[in-house]
DNA sequence: CCTAGAACCTGCGAGC
DNA sequence: TGCTCGCAGGTTCTAG
């Protein structure tokens, strides 16, 4: 479940559900899934036993749960397709399941992470000392984060000579945005993906960024986007929001404002969608 | 330093 | 039916 809104609505489902629980024990069964734990898969299992985990956390598509009395949390990316699940403990195995957590307590539920092509994972990290996790420190604040600073934003896309889907997509400028809230904000405020950052006004970039936060707000009140069982809470259910998508995934449909066919482009190894009449081309594409 | 593009994986649906 | 191709909510490494 990629995006901020979907971590977020996994950040939410563990908050409930395995916060202050104690780890009996942990098993790897895949070890790509904790690639990012340089000591290996036994080490990762050995450090989790015994400790009850904290509050979970999350800045932008990162999430963190912290072991309490110690300095250090347990980091999880969900990649492309990985999943976060509470499950009974008697439930099937899945087919990718990837990462079993076992709680000492009589709630009869444990935590599995699930992931198909296995771009995420789980590492266990020290945290910085505002309670972050070393190796993500560099990672930009999310717009859904107070202290995200919309000025110092927009002094980085003047400073950057790149487009504006590319500077929303880098996760060292601003977090959270993938390439469905990219293509719904863009469409929002009504500019093509390939228009340079650098000329852009204070008033465009502030615009923007509350598009980004509006469609962000506006999916976490619904559970996410899902167009498949891919994407689910830690209870297996799907968000609502694909239903509200303007641009994404709608090629050759009307736009939702002006009627245009909408068109895709392939862009990046990925594809951006966008309406041809309200979000004009720049004139010098390079 | 910076930016663009490919690589990393597995599975699914479309088209032949 | 079975094959190949293109495509998928991300990050990270490499080449230029």
């Amino acid at each position: 479940m990629p995006e901020l809104p979907e971590v977020e609505v996994v950040r939410r489902g563990l908050e409930r559900w395995v916060a202050h629980r104690t780890v009996a024990d942990a098993e790897v069964l895949h070890p790509r899934a904790v690639r990012r734990h340089i000591a290996g898969a036994d080490d990762f299992a050995h450090r989790l036993k015994g400790h009850r985990i904290g509050v979970p956390s999350r800045r932008g598509k990162y999430l963190w749960l912290p072991l309490e009395d110690t300095t250090q949390s347990i980091l999880a990316h969900l990649g492309m397709s990985g999943q976060l699940l509470v499950q009974p403990r008697e439930a099937p195995t899945e087919k990718h399941l990837r990462i079993r957590v076992r709680f000492a307590d009589e709630l009869g539920t444990e935590l599995r992470f699930v992931d198909q092509r296995t771009f995420g994972g789980l590492s266990l990290h020290d945290n910085t000392p505002d309670g972050l996790p070393d190796v993500i420190a560099h990672i930009a604040r999310d717009p859904l984060d107070p202290l995200f600073d919309d000025e110092a934003f927009h002094q980085a896309l003047r400073r950057k000579r790149t487009t504006i889907k590319r500077a929303l997509l880098d996760q060292s400028l601003i977090s959270g945005v993938g390439n469905i809230y990219a293509d719904e904000a863009l469409w929002r405020a009504r500019l093509h993906y390939d228009r340079p950052t650098a000329t852009f006004t204070r008033p465009r970039s502030l615009e923007l960024l509350g598009h980004v936060r509006d469609v962000m707000n506006a999916a976490l009140a619904v559970g996410g986007t899902s167009f498949d069982s891919l994407y689910v809470n830690v209870n297996g259910e799907s968000g609502y929001f694909d239903r509200s998508l303007d641009a994404y995934g709608r090629e050759g449909l009307p736009c939702k404002r002006c009627g245009t066919p909408m068109r895709r482009r392939a862009w990046m190894n990925r594809s951006s969608y966008f309406c041809p009449k309200c979000q004009r081309a720049p004139r010098v594409s390079s």
